[in-house]
RNA sequence: UGGGGAGUGGCCAAGUGGUUAAGGCACCGGGUUUUGAUCCCGGCAUCCGUAGGUUCGACCCCUACCUCCCCAGCCA
């Protein structure tokens, strides 16, 4: 989880070596504050490796704190997810679990101290009036007829509030600082209001709640923390930030840093669009393979150094950039290749019959486990007359640059024999091919014979009488769309690209796949990464995900044909 | 037409006054190969949003302009 190869700092990383340079800091302190009002997905991931990379990298600490100060959209389960996905990630926090929650109390007497000074009052405009009274992004506010109410009475009415004697929007508590800001988050912003919900962890003890602007910086104050790390659209807020922790004159007073949120083409990333996918059923929950949260990423089968990996390749900037499905992708593909072993799984079964094989006989040919890692050794496959390749390895006319087979042709059946096709039996009803007969040569075993003779083709194959059938899930891109946001006057659902998932039901496996621990990663050979999936594979019912496929350059030779 | 940000190859991204302008993905060639996988080799910006200026010298400094993103929740 260090740098593996001298890769420059980003702005980030070289601000908090810097301050360490200068001793402004000992040691960094970073946090991680999600809401729990949604599951974490790969955008989270890219702020995760940030504040905790930061930590592990200066062996110092990373907050997990959650930001729940909206109880109306919080859960204790996602606050569960969330946690069970930033360990998987890899990534600790030691005792630091923190909750805004926990400042409740603090905050509150802030905000006295906020009234006392003079710095914040207790507003009765309707949100309506407080919307009109703000201004617009060219027109300056205007002072609200509460503004200067007396410190006791706005002692009083905040004590009121408090204490339930108000309904929700009948009032609410604002920092005073300028109607005439250019900056509309300085224009008098709601610090306090009344929500009569019940929060997942205080329960019924407040009715009233902080709002962000005023609750993150003093969390962070009061967690010591160092550098406090967020997404572009916060940068209007940064001056709020320092306003409350200056007026509060707060012993600690972190610096905030914005940088550029991920996006990632046909994906998209909000929580609200994501929750809407799960709640109408367009994808089968939160750890829909097809998501790309954290929890449908583990479940199709994607490794947290994967992710990880992928996190360190886009880096961190300040420009919105859109980073390619591909890149993803490619980091799986890195560090699967040479962990996961290969095994041999038909997708698409079609039989092959060879006419010269015993027909009882079974034998076993020696497979290895991995081509360039001798360390994870080999096993054995049995052979026998009947055996299932993949449809499209043969063709019934094939082009020159087909490596494989075809009538006449001969082709190696990896670590078996070499077959040559003799003839086929075609449905003519449906022009489906369902039997291929082959010869073999018997001096072929393992797959070279004593002649020395090229043999330009390798194809996968599983013995039939003892294949293990199973379902095999092929996923694709959600979003046909690149962004499927790009048009506002288009539903981004418009863009749910129909062919996403491909269940195949007959798929013929090789025998050891009948008891691969679920979301284990293997090589299909030939095909790509494969894992069984968690939730729905049973030892009665096998049910594997494609994680990814393998690279493919066959299929730009084929479209050249 | 207010304020805050950003502009380096198809997509990311280093670079912070003197470099042939890193690296990854993608793409294009070639080699090895019992996975058309992996691996290996080679190619891929005379140019850094545009136009001026400063300088012996600028992607890096200055000026103007252009384009894109964010902000008018009692959401975070």
């Amino acid at each position: 989880m260090e740098n593996k190869t001298e890769k420059p700092l980003d702005f980030i990383r070289q601000i908090v070596a810097d301050d360490l340079k200068t001793g402004k800091h000992l040691k960094p302190v970073t946090r991680f504050p999600p809401e729990p009002n949604g599951f974490l997905h790969i955008g989270h991931a890219k702020s995760i490796c940030l504040n905790f990379g930061i930590g592990v990298e200066n062996n110092a600490n990373c907050h997990m704190r959650f930001d729940d100060t909206n109880p109306s959209k919080e859960e204790q389960a996602y606050v569960d997810s969330i946690l069970t996905d930033v360990k998987w990630l890899g990534f600790g926090w030691g005792d630091n679990l923190f909750y805004a929650s926990d400042y409740f109390d603090q905050l509150y007497d802030y905000a006295i101290q906020l009234i006392n000074q003079g710095d914040a009052y207790v507003c009765d405009l309707t949100p309506d009036q407080i919307r009109e009274y703000r201004g617009t992004l060219t027109d300056p506010g205007k002072e609200s007829p509460n503004r200067n109410r007396s410190v006791g009475e706005n002692l009083d009415l905040f004590e009121r509030m408090k204490n339930g004697e108000f309904e929700e929007g009948a009032c609410c508590l604002r920092a005073k600082i300028d109607m005439n800001s250019p900056n509309l988050n300085m224009r008098d912003p709601v610090i306090y209001r009344i929500l009569k919900a019940h929060h997942h962890r205080t329960g019924d003890k407040w009715c009233i709640y902080p709002m962000y602007d005023y609750t993150h910086c003093i969390s962070d104050s009061i967690e010591g923390i160092t550098h406090s790390l967020c997404t572009l659209e916060f940068e209007d807020h940064r001056p709020l930030y320092d306003w409350v922790l200056d007026t509060l004159k707060t012993p600690c007073h972190p610096r905030q840093i914005e940088f550029a949120r991920l996006n990632l083409t046909y994906t998209v990333m909000s929580k609200r669009k994501l929750l809407q996918l799960v709640k109408e059923n367009y994808v089968e929950g939160w750890d829909d393979p097809r998501m790309l949260t954290i929890s449908g990423l583990r479940r199709r089968g994607y490794t947290p150094a994967s992710i990880r990996d992928f996190c360190a390749e886009i880096g961190i900037g300040k420009r919105e950039s859109w980073i390619d499905m591909g890149v993803l992708e490619n980091c799986v593909r890195n560090d699967l290749n040479p962990i996961a072993p290969r095994m041999m799984c038909v997708l698409d079964p079609v039989k092959v019959i060879i006419d010269n094989y015993p027909e009882d006989k079974v034998e076993e040919v020696t497979a290895k486990n991995h081509p360039q890692d001798p360390e994870q050794g080999t096993r054995t496959l049995p052979f026998s007359r009947e055996i299932y390749i993949e449809r499209e390895d043969f063709m019934e006319d094939p082009p020159k640059k087909f490596f494989r087979l075809g009538p006449g042709r001969e082709v190696r059946l990896r670590y078996g024999y070499y077959i040559t096709c003799d003839s086929y039996i075609k449905d003519e009803a449906t022009g489906q091919i369902t039997e291929i007969h082959c010869t073999y040569d018997p001096e072929s075993k393992g797959g070279s014979s004593p002649d020395g003779r090229k043999v330009k083709g390798t194809i996968h194959w599983v013995s039939a009488k003892h294949a293990t059938p199973m379902t095999v899930k092929l996923y694709d891109r959600l979003f046909s769309s690149e962004n499927p946001d790009a048009d506002k006057e288009v539903d981004f659902k418009e863009h749910l690209n129909p062919n996403s998932i491909l269940i195949l039901e007959n798929c013929m496996g090789e025998p050891a796949l009948a008891d691969l621990e679920p979301g284990k990663q293997v090589q299909f050979e030939r095909q790509g990464y494969f894992c069984p999936d968690s939730v729905e594979s049973t030892k009665d019912k096998l049910v594997y995900n494609r994680i990814v496929t393998l690279r493919d350059s066959w299929e730009k030779v084929k479209d050249n044909e």
